[in-house]
DNA sequence: CAGCTCATGTGAACGACCTTTACATGAGCC
DNA sequence: GGCTCATGTAAAGGTCGTTCACATGAGCTG
C-alpha cells in the first residue's frame, strides 16, 4: 500500500497525498472497535497523521464520512450477496440459503461496514449515491426470491417475491443484530446464528410450500448430496430443519 | 405531576426534589427526538432545570441513565407482551399473533425505549438489573414459544421451543428495525410493517406443520372466526397467509 | 524555468459536551 | 438549635466538531 509517490514509508511532506482514502480506512478501523458512535472525527484525522481540520477538505463533516462508509458497505455486501448466490447455482434453494449465510458472515466479518450501514443513525436516504447502493444490494435478495418464487410447487399459490425478500431479509438482519454482532453476540443461544437463520429460513420456505428436506449446515458449496429443484417430498418430512427432534 | 411538596408551578429551591425521575423523563424526550446518540447529558440537565453537574449525583455518566432507560424500557416491554399474550387466550395462534402486533407497537409507539434497548449500543450485560429485565422480556415470547410447540399436530416432530421463539424474536426485531422506525420507515413498502411480520410469522408457522388458514389482519381480538386450536386442516390450503394470490 | 493558481493542509479559536473537584445549601434528625 | 449528609452549584480540564484565515506546494501556462 502506497499511498505516496515514494513508496515506502511515511515520509510525507505537507500534503497527504491520499488523505481521503486514508480517511476511510482509519475510520473503518476506529467504528469496528468502537462502534459508529464512539468513533470520533479527530481521532481518524490523528492516526492519519493530520490535523483535526484536514478531513474536512473531504467530507463535508462527520455524517459524509459515515454516510462515505455505509455507501461502500453496501457496495461490498451486494458483491458479496451477489457472489453468494451465483445466479442459482448448483439449485435455487441451496443458493438462497447461501445468500443466507453470506448476509451473516458479512456482518460478523465486517462489523464496520455493517455498522455503519445498519446502527449508525445514517438515513438512508441521506444520500442519492447511498441509497442506490443500498437498493442494488437488497436487489439481489429480491432477485434470488423472484427466482424462488418462480419455483413454488404445482397446486401451491405463488407468494410475491417482494414480500419473500422482505422476509427473508428482516430474517437475517434481526438474526445479526440480535445475535451475531457485538455485545448481542453475548446472549447464550443453544445454536449457532448461522444455524438459527438456516433454520429459520428452511422452515418459512417449507410454510411457502417447498418441499424442504432437513439438512442443517452441510459444509462447503459444491455437490448437493440430493437432487436438486423437483424432488417434490410430502409436505412434512419427518424431522425438521433443526437438529434431531427429541 | 407534583414534583414537589407545594404542588404546583416550577417554584424550586435548592434542592429539586425528583430530580433523578425528572432526568429519567427529560432523557425519555430527548431520545426519542434525536436519538440515543444524539442526546446529551447536558441537554437533560437543562431541561430539569439544574447544572450540568447535578446528574452525576443520581448516575455515575451517561452511559449509566442510558442503561437505566433501557432497563425501564425492557420492563414495559415485557408489561405489553405479557399483555398481549394474554395467557394465550383465545388461542394459542392468535394470541402468539398478538404478540407479534405488540412488538411492533412498542417499537413504533415507545422509539426512546427501544432505541435505548436495541439501538443505543448499550451493552445488554452492562448492569445485572438490565440483563435480568431483557431476560423477563424474552421470557414471555419463549413462555408462548413453549405453548405453541406443544400443540404441534400429531405426526408433526416437534420443535424445539427455545429456537422458535428465537425465531420469532428475530423476525420482529428485523421487520421493527428495518421498516418500522425513524429513517427506515422510509423505504418503501408494498405492505404495512404489521402485515409483514404478520405473514411472515404465519408462513413460518405453517412450515411447522401448524395448520394456518389465510387471515391476514382480523382486527379485534375477541372471538376468532374460526374455531380455535386442533382445526387440522390441510397442509398448504389455497390462498397464502398474503393477500390474494394472483 | 518563472510564475500563477488552486487544491490541500495547518493553527487558532469558538462553543458544546463530559466529567471531576471543591464548595454551598438545606431537609431531616438529635 | 445545631449536625450531618444527600443533593445542588460553579469552575475548570479535556475532548470534539467545525470554521476561518493563512500556508504550502503540485501542476499548469507561457
Amino acid at each position: 500500500m502506497s499511498w505516496r509517490k515514494e513508496h515506502g514509508r511515511a515520509e510525507r511532506g505537507y500534503h497527504h497525498g491520499n488523505l481521503k482514502e486514508a480517511l476511510l480506512q482509519a475510520a473503518l478501523g476506529l467504528i469496528a472497535e468502537k462502534g459508529a458512535a464512539g468513533f470520533t472525527f479527530a481521532d481518524a484525522a490523528r492516526m492519519a497523521g493530520v490535523s483535526a481540520a484536514a478531513p474536512y477538505r473531504h467530507f463535508r463533516d462527520r455524517d459524509e464520512l459515515l454516510s462515505s462508509i455505509a455507501q461502500r458497505g453496501f457496495e461490498q455486501f451486494e458483491a458479496r450477496l451477489s457472489a453468494a448466490w451465483d445466479d442459482g447455482r448448483p439449485d435455487t434453494v441451496t443458493a438462497f440459503e447461501r445468500v443466507g449465510k453470506a448476509y451473516l458472515a458479512f456482518a460478523r466479518e465486517e462489523p464496520a461496514f455493517y455498522n455503519a450501514m445498519f446502527e449508525s443513525g445514517v438515513p438512508v436516504d441521506a444520500n442519492a449515491a447511498l441509497q442506490a447502493a443500498s437498493e442494488r444490494a437488497f436487489n439481489i435478495i429480491r432477485a434470488a426470491a423472484e427466482r424462488l418464487a418462480a419455483l413454488t410447487p404445482p397446486g401451491t399459490p405463488r407468494p410475491p417475491a417482494m414480500m419473500m425478500a422482505l422476509h427473508i431479509w428482516s430474517m437475517a438482519h434481526g438474526v445479526a443484530s440480535l445475535f451475531s454482532r457485538g455485545d448481542a453476540a453475548r446472549r447464550k443461544l443453544p445454536m449457532s446464528p448461522d444455524e438459527l437463520l438456516e433454520a429459520e429460513v428452511l422452515i418459512y420456505l417449507r410454510g411457502l410450500g417447498f418441499p424442504i428436506d432437513r439438512r442443517p449446515a452441510t459444509k462447503g458449496a459444491e455437490p448437493p448430496p440430493v437432487p436438486p429443484e423437483a424432488s417434490s417430498g410430502s409436505g412434512v418430512p419427518p424431522g425438521g430443519p433443526w437438529g434431531k427432534p427429541k
